[in-house]
DNA sequence: GTCTATATACGGATAGAC
DNA sequence: GTCTATCCGTATATAGAC
């Protein structure tokens, strides 16, 4: 898969029906695109994609499973890698993370509105290699833990500090973009700072637990 | 509006319906929801759902209204006190959104994902009284910028820390509380840690910012 | 493989009885 | 005010021509 996920004009029909109802369904959402608006978007007709894909449902697990791996894709890699540092790791998944969300922007609220809409349904499609116990940076974050002779808080409360602050903004970025008159760009031009700031955010707030 | 938006069991048929549907709007949005859902959640019929609001549509701008002022509701009055401080003002902010947020939360997700889907249409709603510019912790922050004499960041960066540390888990929840196998309560009582942690955490994050 | 035309189901809305 | 029954547009899905 591209990671900008940009329409293949050389691509078989089949793949650009789904190239046409992943934009629609992660801009619209499962319920509120219709088949029309897929095939329009293809270029193709209509009964195109009950020949390829059977039913709408079906065309949008396909979608969904695979943005599903888009989201969460390399994160096992980076995270349970035994030969970088935790700063190298939070520096690695932020950038990751950024760049991935500016290429696909829309991706956050559609995961999370279709995960909360149908939470049997996916979520037993995500975990494999997402498994938050027992990753690598958790030992890393405990033996740092022991280092300073602190309290270990929970370090679920630190993933969730980094995952917020760089996936967060997206999700909030058509009320934001919207109430501060900010355009796309700038936007992104924001993100890209964050780059450099949520890592040493992150090191700040484990520094202050530490401190407490 | 109560506060923790539960059903009252005297209220009249017109209020029952609307109780009602803002369950099922928030739980499932407005594409996904059908009238009949909200008529069988209401227990009445659902030919009173046009008898009192005349279309799914109408009623559901009174609910995504009604729900947009609980999701903004008393941040202008605190972001804009004058009598104080910028560390009391993160206290209130984070503790008066996380209360909010246990009792309401689906809230953010529905929120996001009906701006996303249809921008122009209340956005405009929203503004008034939640101003970003010229509020009084802007200045606040300025203010305690030019003391440490060093570059003001881009106090938006701030904002985003804030709200994406305190909001975003309750957009995260149903995955996270698949993954991680956690109840609501346990997920619950996270949050009511954070009230302490997040403004500690900012406090850091400041702090970091200048140090640099 | 791709199209047009159509069957079928579903959902929003209303008529009319009580 | 509240219900049952029904209308009608729209959306998914399929049949069948090319």
């Amino acid at each position: 898969m591209k990671s900008a996920q940009q329409t293949d004009l050389n691509a078989s029909t089949e793949e650009k029906i789904k190239e046409a109802a992943r934009i629609v369904f992660t801009r619209k959402g499962y319920a509120a695109t219709r088949t029309r608006d897929i095939a329009e978007e293809s270029g193709y007709n209509l009964a195109l994609i009950n020949y390829y894909f059977r039913s709408k449902e079906k065309l949008f697990d396909i979608i969904m499973l695979e943005q599903l791996q888009v989201f969460v894709q390399s994160i096992s890699g980076i995270v349970n890698d035994q030969t970088t540092t935790l700063q190298e790791k939070i520096n690695l998944l932020v950038s990751h993370y950024i760049d991935m969300l500016i290429a696909n922007p829309g991706l956050p609220i559609f995961i999370m509105n279709e995960v909360n809409a149908n939470p049997e349904k996916f979520i037993s499609k995500i975990g494999i290699d997402v498994g938050i116990k027992d990753v690598f940076i958790l030992k890393q974050w405990h033996e740092m833990a022991e280092r300073h002779n602190a309290p270990t808080i929970n370090p679920l409360h630190l993933i969730m500090n980094l995952v917020s602050m760089t996936v967060f903004p997206f999700i909030a970025s058509p009320l934001l973009r919207n109430k501060t008159e900010m355009s796309v760009e700038e936007f992104n031009s924001m993100m890209m700072e964050r780059k450099k700031l949520i890592p040493i955010w992150i090191m700040a707030i484990v520094q202050s637990t530490f401190d407490s």
